[in-house]
DNA sequence: CTACCGATTGACT
DNA sequence: GTCAATCGGTAGA
């Protein structure tokens, strides 16, 4: 299938991957079916000098998907919820991309009847969330993103992405506070964290435009 | 084997 | 805003 990234796409720096994964869509195929999300969030984990990356202690069997081949999806569970992640750079070098939200684009009633009655914002807004929305399991883990068959992205339907990306610190880790490697599309409702005023994004910069052409 | 802990969520003050 | 549930991965005895 052509509409998925091919690998080229994942092969680059992991903070140019997650940029430019915003406003890309996220599709994901079951036997219940279809469902696909806009992503508006994602954050970036490092090869190297991030302590907050599963990969900076070593490889183990856990985050063995972290040190393949880019372009395979990295899925790990915590609080009894998993967390999707797409893998970057050279094998080798263990860097991904964790997607935290998408605004809902195709399947919403599967997406609802996985995940309860919810407003449709909240379907897929937080990296647990989205993973039940979609039906990622752990069954994805090592996941070929490549080839477009039951996970894979693909660039939004004749779409370049218009809203500029900003940037903050990672939500929920606790070490290496100082990494502004979240990105998100400022004001879209489906993104998660803390809903302030405007007035209070002081951790919050933007980092560009679109780089897609 | 046990102990600890977290890239979360949902409920609650 | 705070906090507890919950559970697989990991390290260590």
């Amino acid at each position: 299938m052509d509409r998925a990234l091919p690998p080229d796409f994942y092969d680059r720096d992991v903070v140019t991957v997650a940029v430019d994964m915003l406003g890309m869509l996220l599709v994901s195929r079951t036997r219940e079916g279809l469902a696909a999300g806009r992503i508006v969030e994602v954050e970036a984990y490092l090869s190297r000098g991030d302590a907050a990356c599963h990969a900076s202690r070593g490889e183990t069997p856990g985050n063995a998907a972290m040190f393949g081949r880019p372009g395979i999806a990295y899925v790990y569970p915590i609080h009894s919820h998993c967390c999707f992640n797409v893998v970057t750079q050279a094998e080798g070098e263990p860097s991904a991309v964790l997607v935290r939200a998408v605004e809902p684009c195709r399947g919403e009633a599967l997406m609802n009847r996985r995940r309860g009655t919810v407003p449709e914002f909240d379907l897929a807004r937080g990296p647990g969330r989205l993973c039940k929305a979609l039906g990622i399991d752990r069954g994805r883990n090592r996941y070929d993103l490549t080839r477009g068959r039951g996970l894979w992205i693909e660039r939004s339907p004749g779409a370049t992405r218009e809203e500029p990306a900003y940037c903050s610190p990672r939500i929920g880790v606790t070490a290496a506070r100082d990494l502004y490697l979240r990105f998100f599309l400022l004001g879209n409702p489906c993104v998660s964290g803390p809903r302030q005023p405007a007035r209070k994004r002081s951790l919050e910069f933007q980092v560009g435009t679109s780089s897609v052409e």
